[in-house]
DNA sequence: GCCGTTTTCGGCCCGACTGTTTTCAGTCG
């Protein structure tokens, strides 16, 4: 049997969720809440760990009791525990968590008072008048609860992609900057992290003394506000037509870097940065850093970070996996930065199922300043996308020498996405791939293989010498598919024995490989390609969303073979 | 349930807003 991280992490947060309707001491709900958020962030296989004898306890927030149940749940499948707490409470409730005005201790009293189990319950209990009957709860809460009854059942608090989200950050940006008395805003929060999706969006504000009302005001007016749902003078927060949810804080300026830092995130970050505080005997809040009744830092981010002994760590690192030891000991990773990315390596044209000519793809790219581009359009299993045979591949290759010819300042490299069959052989003869600058790998089909299939397959395809580049191998679509079922330690360690460098495709919806992973592969010494899998000339200025994600994996320049000069990146290819 | 040169008990990050209160609990981030 086989136990993924995420499913163990799934089991430790509704573990936590009964703990917390049952009323339990909430230190024991959070500590299975943080467990469960080590466990996700993990970029091995947990299952493997426990096999392997290794220790769980040397993980932070994982003690001898948690440990336990964690070889419990790889042993068996399941939680005695949990199965417990469900029989003592119905599952049903825990759905009631999604409305938003809801916490534990009032579904707690709904349930024992009113015997509510489900949300149709609630509903009829809302509609019977019964509810405004019990303490805490009034007329506007029945009216509250109801509408976000019928919310979670429409748009179900999705989380937004962060590029769906950038034009909300850029135009409420530019909105609040545009009003008078206001003088530095920022959008904080997982946006600024450059998380993959985007929950809600965090803002922070300065603005001159006795303009907050104004400014809040302004805010709640906003041109694409459907509804406010707080409005106080430091802090509201209204809901997008689109359902997104905007939080706008306004501080002090002198408060502006510890507030930033606050809202920045993430929790878990925030709170290791607290008890470095703590040790100190400061107390940090989001006005600043306080020794006693003195404020000693605050304004900036780097102050903040300075009074507790650590260097700045960039927004994409601060998760509380590693970066604060890292900043302590002075071992910071060099991000990786847009600028340093030198080309692309993986792009379609309208030969297939790209938009746009090998000409204006050539041209567009060049107009980045990249050095080289390589056009991989689709091997011949791809019909749908007019995927190429050997003797299509061929003239395209010709017409790529054409181009290279008429271009000037850039390379075209010839190279080609092939498909990486139900067997594991490739979709095009060694014959022609031989003849090519660079051959991307991919799974595009029978993404439904069981575990075993699925990496006895990828294993089979990188045993080729051609397969140089193993192409989004997840091939997860966030928010659409979930990834294929494959143990992506093997494959990383299969790339690091092979010569295979691993995507990291850059396409919004994408980001595969996974932050995380990427962490694992350069700790291995696996080289990373930063690719857009560009499908017309827009589609090459989506690059900025894959170095953040490369960002949140650690990755240097080093790391990335997209950031040699064309010779040099060739060379880091697996020969064959 | 975790954790530890303020160690094996007694702490555990911190504050704003709302609704229902009449001084505060619950929720949220």
């Amino acid at each position: 049997m086989t136990i993924p991280n995420t499913e163990i992490r799934d089991m430790f947060d509704q573990v936590a969720d009964l703990l917390e309707l049952k009323g339990e001491n909430p230190f024991r709900v959070r500590a299975y809440r943080e467990a469960a958020r080590v466990i996700s962030g993990f970029s091995e296989q947990v299952e493997k760990l426990v096999k392997g004898g290794g220790d769980l306890t040397a993980y932070r927030g994982i003690g001898k009791d948690l440990a336990g149940k964690i070889q419990e749940i790889v042993e068996t499948g399941s939680l005695k525990q949990l199965e417990e707490l469900k029989a003592q409470i119905p599952e049903s409730l825990l759905e009631l968590l999604q409305i938003p005005e809801l916490g534990p201790k009032k579904i707690a009293a709904l349930h024992k008072e009113l015997g509510v189990k489900t949300l149709a319950d609630l509903k009829q209990a809302v509609e019977a008048g019964r509810v405004s009957t019990l303490k805490g709860f009034g007329k506007k809460s029945e009216q509250k609860i109801l509408e976000s009854i019928g919310r979670t059942k429409k748009a179900g608090g999705k989380r937004m992609l962060i590029s769906d989200v950038e034009p909300y950050a850029t135009a409420l940006e530019q909105y609040l900057k545009d009003q008078p008395g206001v003088k530095q805003v920022a959008v904080a929060g997982s946006y600024r992290r450059g998380k993959e999706t985007i929950g809600d969006l965090d803002i922070l504000a300065t603005c001159g003394e006795g303009d907050e009302e104004q400014v809040m005001d302004a805010f709640v007016r906003f041109e694409d506000a459907r509804d406010t749902i707080a409005h106080g003078k430091t802090k509201s927060s209204v809901r997008l037509r689109s359902g997104l949810q905007v939080d706008l804080r306004i501080v002090p300026e002198e408060s502006y870097g510890a507030a930033l830092h606050y809202f920045t995130g993430s929790k878990a970050h925030n709170i290791a940065v607290r008890k470095l505080g703590i040790d100190r005997k400061y107390k940090i809040n989001e006005y600043g850093v306080h020794d006693g009744e003195n404020r000693i830092a605050g304004r900036t981010e780097e102050d903040v970070y300075a009074a507790v002994g650590l260097a700045f760590i960039e927004p994409e690192l601060r998760e509380n996996m590693g970066e604060i030891e890292a900043a302590q000991e002075n071992r910071q990773p060099g991000l990786i930065t847009l600028n340093e990315i030198r080309g692309d390596l993986h792009a379609h044209t309208s030969r297939t199922d790209g938009r746009n000519t090998l000409l204006e793809m050539a041209e567009a790219a060049r107009d980045l300043g990249y050095e080289y581009l390589a056009i991989t359009d689709h091997s011949q299993k791809v019909a749908m996308a007019g995927g190429m045979t050997e003797k299509d591949l061929r003239e395209h290759m010709q017409r790529i020498d054409a181009v290279n010819e008429q271009v000037e300042g850039i390379t075209l490299l010839k190279g080609i996405e092939c498909d990486i069959l139900a067997e594991g052989t490739l979709d095009l003869p060694d014959t022609v791939l031989k003849d090519l600058d660079l051959v991307i790998c991919s799974v595009h089909y029978y993404q439904r293989l069981s575990r075993e299939d699925q990496i006895k397959r990828v294993l089979r395809a990188m045993d080729s010498p051609y397969c140089q580049i193993l192409g989004h191998p997840t091939a997860r679509l966030i928010n659409t598919r979930e990834p294929i079922d494959i143990d992506l330690e093997k494959i990383i360690e299969a790339a690091r024995e092979r010569g295979v460098v691993l995507e990291l495709n850059a396409q919004p919806d994408r980001l595969d490989l996974p932050h995380n992973y990427c962490k694992m592969a350069a700790e291995l010494g696996v080289k990373i390609a930063l690719n857009t899998d560009s499908h017309s000339i827009e589609g090459l200025k989506r690059m900025k969303g894959g170095v953040t994600e490369a960002r949140r994996g650690w990755l240097t320049k080093a790391d990335v073979i997209n950031t040699r000069p064309l010779g040099d990146m060739l060379a880091m290819l697996r020969k064959r």
